[in-house]
DNA sequence: GGGCGAATTCGCTGCCCGGCGAAACGTTCG
DNA sequence: CGAACGTTTCGCCGGGCAGCGAATTCGCCC
């Protein structure tokens, strides 16, 4: 992740012989949608002994490929970022895909949106976590170094709750959830309530049959888009 | 070349572990301009036995970074295409350059056009280049599949030549020659032959002062750009 | 607190592969 | 035709590293 000198074959051998492993070309190839698989599932899905995963996975996190993040007893990996998954899918296909898929990579979350649910006080699977990526697209809020709300997504929440609907309590205003289905993040905190609660308030989302389970609502469908850059199912 | 699957990991990590190597990777930065290189250049640039790097070139050609070409005891090597030359700058480089300067890569001609001549009946050096790669550039001539004139390249051609400018004999229209200075191809053939045939008709290049040297005319530097893409110096 | 499960550390083994020099091959030049 | 040169093939050596199992640490749950 340093600025690296434009040419130094040292380093580029370096950064290659990270994907020159069958093993560890396997981790980052699941890892490529973005979500985050436990040191455990990778160390399964790539046949090898849980052990051997370990020293794999620190020799990924270490070069700044991947990023790691403690829950209980398990570890999460995802990529470190975009640029990873840019230049694994380079090196894995021949033509990679556009640069960036404007829309986003909420297309997988179409099928499943089903499993919307609330965590606490704020919204989760799959809903939340593409409620998470659109704010993020949008600019809204911002994940280089820490999550952040920006000046603009707090005129989004103004505009969405009223005046003033974040206010400065003990509570962080924007906070990262793990979501333990989507394995991404989707958004806690202060501003998650309020993102929760506005929404239902709009009619938007209403509850399901069972208690924590949530679905969106033909309004919600309809004014969401307006609101938020998101893809939602058909 | 193959098409390649969309996610095998023994294939990413087969195509990783060719730039894994420092002697590698330095082959591949140093032809990472599009010129060729012979063999032994290339050993020695490297720091390594002559013996050491036909080995790793011939990895990386049978792997199909590297595309070869004899002349006389000589082994000149290249990239294979621009593909390649993007895989390895998005590997060694964090940001890459923009996907298709669309100027070509002609910059690097500036400084040395003085080097212009001909070669046999064509024109070489450095201006030769320069030529080559706007022909390609705008589509008159295309190099997958072999060398070939475009139709729109023979209208080119009769354009700045007249009628029937290339008869059909028993030469080849379009050969690429592979220039020794610049060490990349210029256009060779009939068609070359015409090329130069017309420039010194127009009076856009006369001879220097030496035999085989050549230089632009401020007509030249005026007219050429209208008729190619090129770069040529202020 | 005890037990379980996830993850990591450690020591060991085996193999892959990059390096070299010597010799063979082909081309160019005198 | 013989010498010089660029390149390739061959055999060998050495180091690095991926793999495993056993032991250890840590967090969670009954």
């Amino acid at each position: 992740m340093s600025g690296a000198g434009p040419v130094d074959p040292a380093a580029l051998a370096a950064r290659a012989a990270l994907l020159a492993d069958r093993t560890r070309a396997t981790f980052c190839l699941a890892l490529i949608d973005g979500r985050a698989w436990t040191a455990g599932e990778l160390a399964r899905h790539a046949g090898v002994a849980p052990s051997t995963a370990s020293v794999h996975l620190d020799r990924l996190v270490r070069a700044g490929l991947l990023v790691t993040e403690r829950q209980g007893r398990h570890r999460y990996l995802r990529l470190a970022g975009p640029e990873v998954a840019r230049t694994v899918e380079t090196l894995a296909g021949g033509a990679g895909p556009a640069p960036v898929p404007p829309g986003l990579r909420a297309s997988r979350a179409a099928s499943r949106l089903a499993a919307a649910r609330t965590c606490y006080d704020h919204l989760a699977g799959a809903l939340g976590v593409t409620l998470f990526d659109g704010l993020v697209a949008d600019g809204l809020l911002t994940t280089t170094d820490g999550l952040a709300l920006t000046p603009p997504g707090r005129a989004w929440f103004t505009a969405l709750a009223g005046p003033d609907p974040l206010p400065r309590t003990g509570r962080p205003v924007v906070r990262a959830c793990l979501d333990w289905t989507e394995r991404r993040h989707h958004l806690a905190g202060a501003a998650g309530a309020v993102l929760c609660r506005a929404l239902f308030a709009h009619g938007w989302v209403e509850r399901g049959r069972d208690r924590r389970s949530v679905r969106i609502t033909e309004a919600g469908r309809a004014a969401l888009p307006d609101r938020l850059t998101v893809a939602l199912p058909s």
